[in-house]
DNA sequence: CGGAGGAGCTTGTATAGACAAATTAAGACA
DNA sequence: TGTCTTAATTTGTCTATACAAGCTCCTCCG
């Protein structure tokens, strides 16, 4: 019964009936609803508050935190999918498609020789008709020469590599920050030198062979990381966008 | 009542009169110990299954699985545990403590008004000995009152303050890139207006009561923070260490 | 018009009782 | 001796009640 409820609470705040900072039902509410006790309700709410969705003091209603995310890998790997569950319109520029030899750093992230070659790919990713990323992509051979079979600036390379066969299962993000190069910053329309949020992306499939890294340049007054921590061990990790004045986009 | 119960039995375990894989004495010996009812104690294991120290089944006296420290939520949260578990030496030199009006950003952080008290703690982090991060934190007056009591250079914040009773059960951390002001960029040693790795955290006690806000500016050439991301597991975090040539510290 | 006080809401906490489900240990039986 | 049954113990779950503490809003009085 505890269980049920918390289920369909946490379904609501997915789903928006309960809206992020707003207040939930008073206990009183749910014990109606769900015709139950109060100390039933309070387990459920209990669960709640230990996953970190909810947060309340004494005298209030408790309010919602913030939305568990549907698909963390999605939303993470795919930047299309990511500005869509946003409710915010992706667009990308490709700037470059080509095959050539692996750079240095490219090559030791997917455990090539020096001579191999990859497929290169620039791109400059839009939110909203505004650069916000700036990504360089390189994709082993197998899978990169499945990017000249669909057009790359029709919508997300995620799911047109898995529509295709490709089987991304793992990837690892390391986030750094970095000052901007000049041709960088032309592309962001920031001024060179400035701080630059940088994640290089390792994605590998189920067997656990690399086979895209990545460089990705996010503006940092438009995109933020965000992690939730709690004790319970769960994390989770989002990324977040902010206007050019720095607020929080909506 | 229950927080009683809950800080006894964990100081119990941390002193061994419940060896850890041995079992707790069950709910009905408890009630009789601290002469209280079954809901009470109820609560109390609950709060320490939340933490991960107990661990049970059902027909089964709960059994003591321990060890408090080194997991990822104290980890991510503690500066000096972070870099313990890497094997190195942290450090730090506290620069300042003060109680005084919160800053902007930091009432709306913690839910204060804008002539609240806080008490603010600048500190300089250092990994053997090299400086790696700036801190300044802001705790709620009656956490922070708690930091007069203790040397600040000596250890970990986090530590002294949960010994004093401080719950806390959730962080969340945001992450991007700064340019590095002039005075930020003496203590870390490197040039003014360089790119800095930026946290900023807010923790929260086991209610939802912000009690510190926090803005950690990190050297971007020795730390970075990884995400592991799997299809089908959870997400994964941890901050890593370079050198100051690049290179991953062993 | 404004502040003080209180009513009515909310959540936090504690108590007592009841039944279900799982484990464990003792006892009965072949 | 080995196995099955049964009873006792323990935790999981739910209900009902009561009071304390904090918040909001309304009313009343100065």
């Amino acid at each position: 019964m505890h269980a049920k409820i918390a289920g369909t609470l946490r379904d609501r705040i997915v789903a928006g009936t309960l809206s992020v900072g707003g207040p939930l039902p008073s206990e009183a509410q749910l014990v109606e609803e769900f015709n139950t006790s109060r100390g039933t309700v309070r387990q459920a709410l209990a669960a709640l508050r230990n996953e970190g969705l909810i947060e309340g003091r004494q005298g209030q209603s408790p309010v919602v935190r913030c939305a568990p995310m549907g698909q963390p890998f999605e939303t993470f790997l795919s930047f299309t999918a990511w500005a869509e569950q946003l409710g915010h319109r992706p667009g990308q520029r490709t700037l470059e498609i080509a095959r050539r030899g692996a750079s240095e750093a490219t090559a030791a992230a997917l455990g090539l020789d020096p001579g191999d070659h990859v497929v290169d790919v620039l791109r400059l990713r839009l939110i909203d008709d505004r650069p916000v990323m700036l990504e360089r992509s390189s994709f082993v051979l197998d899978l990169g020469m499945l990017l000249f079979q669909f057009d790359l600036d029709a919508g997300s390379i995620y799911t047109g590599l898995t529509a295709r066969g490709a089987d991304l299962a793992t990837a690892t993000h390391t986030i750094d920050a970095i000052s901007a190069p000049a041709a960088d910053a032309v592309l962001l329309e920031i001024e060179a030198g400035g701080p630059l949020l940088r994640e290089r992306r390792t994605a590998t499939t189920r067997e656990g062979r690399p086979v895209e890294y990545a460089d990705d340049r996010y503006r940092p007054d438009r995109v933020t990381f965000t992690i939730a921590n709690a004790r319970t061990q769960r994390l989770a990790v989002v990324r977040d966008m902010f206007d050019p004045g720095g607020n929080p986009w909506p």
